[in-house]
DNA sequence: ATTACTGTACCGCATAGCGGTACGACGTTC
DNA sequence: GAACGTCGTACCGCTATGCGGTACAGTAAT
């Protein structure tokens, strides 16, 4: 069904192939790789040098990708970030969480964090750390895996039974050798959270790290989930149900939350493009 | 020069016309607008509907659209957001400044932000609040206009003279009337950065707004600038030569900072595409 | 019933975009 | 310094491709 690979699906006179593939030369930068060559980039589409070529070429002309100066690689412009702009202002209510978050996370000693699902990942996109925390590992809009970590455990238990359906299909459908196994996780964690309001994971992520998991509705499309976790070291399993319920109790208070009005009405000066 | 108008520029032969539409779609959403139909979206963009409908088709066929169940009209999906992630995760230098940052956020009682330009906006990729403020009027992603506010003054005073021109250029082609006044605001920022390390803004960009703004090399290519400020009855106007100071000094410390080793190797988890 | 919207479908046409292949400019390597 | 590798650019003929009219079937509010 969905695709998005290289020979695009037969006969979808509607089907708009330099947009799907300027798209897909977008999406094949990483952390890792964030200055490529056309052949890199070529390489990591699929595509014909020429075509990639013609596609960077318009990326560039429109801003979202930019010649880096020194070593004459492509590179991301920051410009993709206001792409993702109007999401993060469309779910308004999380900023009322921030305070929460933080709040537990000072309490915690560890990291809080929001996200919501894509595909078979959980995206953040909030998080707050206690402050004694160096580093903030990860950072909104990177993704998690939903299978091994509470927050997807949660998520996944909190939804609808269609889109669990849907979303074991699309594990299936990803990974067959590891479905069995996979569906048993999600099973279980669904198990967990009907009975305690909230998913643990005991390294089952990274080793050393453990979590909690509880799900909230953020809007009344999109549920998210929210975690507490960090390294075994400070995050001790034994503290895990004390903060599994102080995670649940976290959602339900935010989901009912009157928040209308808390939040300055958004006046939103006009966006100068170019 | 610089397009992507509708009438896309006469004889490229390797601009590729439909990535550039449907990035158009893609950017005509809006924190104003964040459901929109065909219709909605064709007036947007300028483009006929049936040429909208087949980029908004691909779109969600890609998953970066996606259809609003109740309303059943078009909303971005979270998925773009991780379009930006390299982005954020190319400039992890951010991350250092973070403590700062709400060390300085508390002290003033306002909001430290940590932006980089795009064409003649600032687009913010950090931000800290004192934590009795309630909400925080911007967020990552956000853009504000560089020739009214404190960050953009500052940024344009430290970057290069070929980069001045080329902005100053690009602002006599956006609005030609408002060109003098804009240059001349400009170059008193410039002045005045030269002067102190600094630029004030009393008011500039919103009535009863306050702050200070000061640049900072974020990394090797990116020149980056920070700002602190609030409304006036937080940030008053007698305190900003203070804050400036201080700011200034945030920006020093930070670009001084031996940074290579305090945050932990990134390791990164392979995306896992639908 | 009317009107104003949704989004969908159809279709002939011209051109936009494809992708092969060739090239000049650097930088390494031995 | 010659041989290679890789960078990005340019050219070009072909046809599949995306274009944008226009028409239509649903739904909602009036």
């Amino acid at each position: 069904m969905s695709d998005s690979s290289t020979p695009e699906a037969g006969k979808d006179r509607a089907f708009v192939n330099g947009l799907a593939r300027g798209l897909k030369v977008l999406a094949s930068f990483s952390p890792n790789q964030i200055r490529m060559s056309l052949g890199d980039l070529a390489q990591a589409t699929g595509l014909p040098k020429s075509t990639v070529a013609r596609l960077v070429h318009t990326l560039v002309k429109l801003g979202y990708i930019y010649v880096c100066r020194e070593t004459g690689r492509y590179s991301l412009h920051p410009r993709v970030l206001s792409l993702g702009y109007p999401v993060m202002a469309s779910m308004d209510k999380r900023l009322v969480a921030l305070p929460m978050m933080q709040e537990l996370a000072d309490y915690s000693r560890g990291t809080v964090s929001l996200g919501i699902r894509d595909g078979l990942s959980m995206i953040l996109i909030e998080r707050s750390r206690d402050r004694t925390v160096r580093a903030l590992p990860l950072d909104v809009g990177s993704r998690i895996p939903m299978e091994s970590t509470s927050m997807g455990h949660a998520y996944f238990a909190a939804t609808n039974p269609e889109e669990q359906t849907d979303i074991l299909k699309e594990f299936k459908a990803h990974d067959p050798a590891r479905f069995p196994e996979v569906e048993r996780t999600l099973r279980a964690a669904q198990k967990e959270y009907d009975e305690k309001g909230f998913c643990t994971s005991v390294g089952t992520w990274e080793d050393d790290v453990n979590a909690v998991g509880a799900a909230v509705e953020l809007s009344n499309d999109v549920l998210a989930a929210f975690n507490c976790g960090g390294p075994a070291t400070r995050i001790t399993e034994e503290s895990l149900p004390d903060l599994g319920v102080r995670l649940a109790d976290l959602a339900r208070h935010f989901q009912t939350a009157d928040w209308v009005g808390q939040l300055p009405p958004r006046p939103y000066r006009g966006v100068q493009t170019t």
